[in-house]
This record gives structure tokens, sequence and C-alpha cells, in this order.
DNA sequence: TATTGTTATACTCTATAACTATA
DNA sequence: TATAGTTATAGAGTATAACAATA
């Protein structure tokens, strides 16, 4: 019987050294590389060509200030592309330009490589477990933040 | 079958995920509070008593400047001290304080309050996923790196 | 010389507050 | 008035490089 609270517990002690380990990773190339928000940031863009940059700060789950910031440095570095859009002046229309879509997908390889080595010696059924417990810690935190 | 491939995928895709969750939580209370590497370093600390600055880096996964100032913002508020270890002058002997230790507790008991609500709907099928799955997370990810 | 740590400097990510432009 | 976004400012967390103290 494992309690609400055991699962908690092993999520505060792990969650954040599997994420220690992707930011370092992802840090860690010589190539131009992206980091975590940035990388997770074209990786919504580029799969919702046109977003606004509130709906980039919610899905991210950031202020839209820091969205604002965040996406300039992409554009000054020609990862993602800004325009008016055009049924509504106020938002921005934001795509990845092939440039970025050329780094997302070499950070994406390098990064899956790095963690498919982690996994290496990891049993079939725990990667089935990972497998299941991911998908259901997917539902359970992306549900609607109230955000008040 | 489950290819490891596809278990990188995933948790490239929910960890970041659950991991902002847990770091806007636990930078969103009125009282003070810590953030997830303050919180990480004091568990370690509390568990290792006297540890030094570099076994914290290591722990902690940073840089021993990175190390450096974060410890040194928990000291200035009175969370952690530090003394010259008594057998070699050249390390620190770290401990959470009083205070410390209060506070650990308060951050900890919300941060459970929190996740546990998100697992409320849960099912224990998948709950036992989840604990099994941080176990053979934390086994391939606590593995020693080299460093190089 | 090697190890332990600190200081200097810089960049990213994040926030809140105040603002502009458009609807 | 409400919404979308930007700018100003500040603080945390991180890194690399250069340094000091001790072994």
């Amino acid at each position: 019987m494992v309690t609400t609270e055991e699962c908690a517990r092993e999520l505060l002690e792990v969650v954040p050294l599997v994420m220690r380990d992707i930011r370092t990773q992802m840090r860690s190339t010589r190539t131009p590389d992206l980091t975590v928000p940035q990388f997770r940031t074209m990786v919504f863009v580029d799969r919702h060509i046109g977003a606004s940059l509130s709906e980039v700060a919610e899905h991210i789950g950031i202020t839209l200030p820091s969205a604002s910031k965040l996406v300039d440095d992409l554009i000054k570095n020609d990862l993602m592309s800004r325009e008016e859009h055009p049924e509504d002046r106020r938002r921005v229309s934001l795509a990845v330009t092939r440039r970025g879509r050329t780094i997302l997908e070499a950070s994406r390889e390098r990064t899956l490589t790095y963690l498919s080595e982690r996994l290496d010696e990891t049993s079939q059924s725990d990667k089935e477990a990972i497998v299941e417990a991911m998908k259901a810690l997917r539902f359970a935190f992306q549900k609607q933040k109230t955000n008040i």
C-alpha cells in the first residue's frame, strides 16, 4: 500500500535530482545549446506555430515579463521569430526559425542520448514503471492552475 | 515493450513540468521559505552534519563557487552555521541551525501537502508506479559522475 | 604541488511594478 | 476598461577565472 504522502516524498527527493542532471547536461555541450526553459519554449512554439506570448508564459509556467525576456533572447539568437498577429495587433505571433529548429533537434537528440545512457541498466519492468509514472504525473501536474 | 528512448522522451517532457510546479510552490508562500537548491542543501547538511562545502557541491550538483555563495546566503539568514574543521583547517564544517531546522521542516511539510493535493486523484496503481519509478530513477541518476 | 574554499564577474531565469498600445 | 506585451529593476542560481590558505 503506497500512501499519497510516500509518493510525494519520493517526488520531492528524486525529481530535483533528475532535473539537475538534465539541466547540467543541456548546458554542458560545446556546441551552441539551449537551456531548459529555452528548450521547453521552443518545443511549445514549434508545436503551436503562431502562439502568443501569453500562451507561452502559461504553458511554461512563468510570468508574462519573464516570457517576454526569454523569447527576446531567443529572437536575438535567431532561434525564433516574432510577428504581429494578423487579427489582433496587441498579440505577437511566434515561430521557430529554420536555424532554431535545427538547433532544437540537435539539442533534443543530445539530451535523449544522454538520458538513454543513464537508463542503460534500468530493467524492463522499471522502464515500464517510469513510463506509466510519467503519464500519471503529466496528468496530475498539467491540470489547470487557478493562478489566483 | 517500452524502449529506453521512449522512457527518455517521457522524462524530458514530464520532469521539467513537475519541477516547475515544485519550484513555484516553494517560492510562493508568504512565510520565510526556501528555494529548491536551498532546501536540498539543508536536507543534505541536516543528514550529514559537519559536511564540507565540496561534499555539498558534489551532492547538489553545482560548482564549488556556486555552493559557496548558496551556503553564504543561508548563513546570513541564520539557517546554517559554518565552522573550521577540527582536523583540516582548509575545510569548513557545516550544520543546520535550530532556526534552520524549524524552517526546513515547515517548508517540507508545506511542499508535501501541496504535492499530495496534486496527487489526490491518482490511482493506487499509478502511485505504485510512481514510487517504483522514483526508486529506479534515484538509482540511475545518483550514479557517480566522472565530472571530467 | 594538490586540495579547499572565496572573491570577482557575468549571464540566465525569475519576479513585481509601472508603463504603452490596442481592443 | 480590459487585454497583450514591454521595460525597469532586483534577486537567486549558476558558471568560469583568478586568488588565498592550508596540507
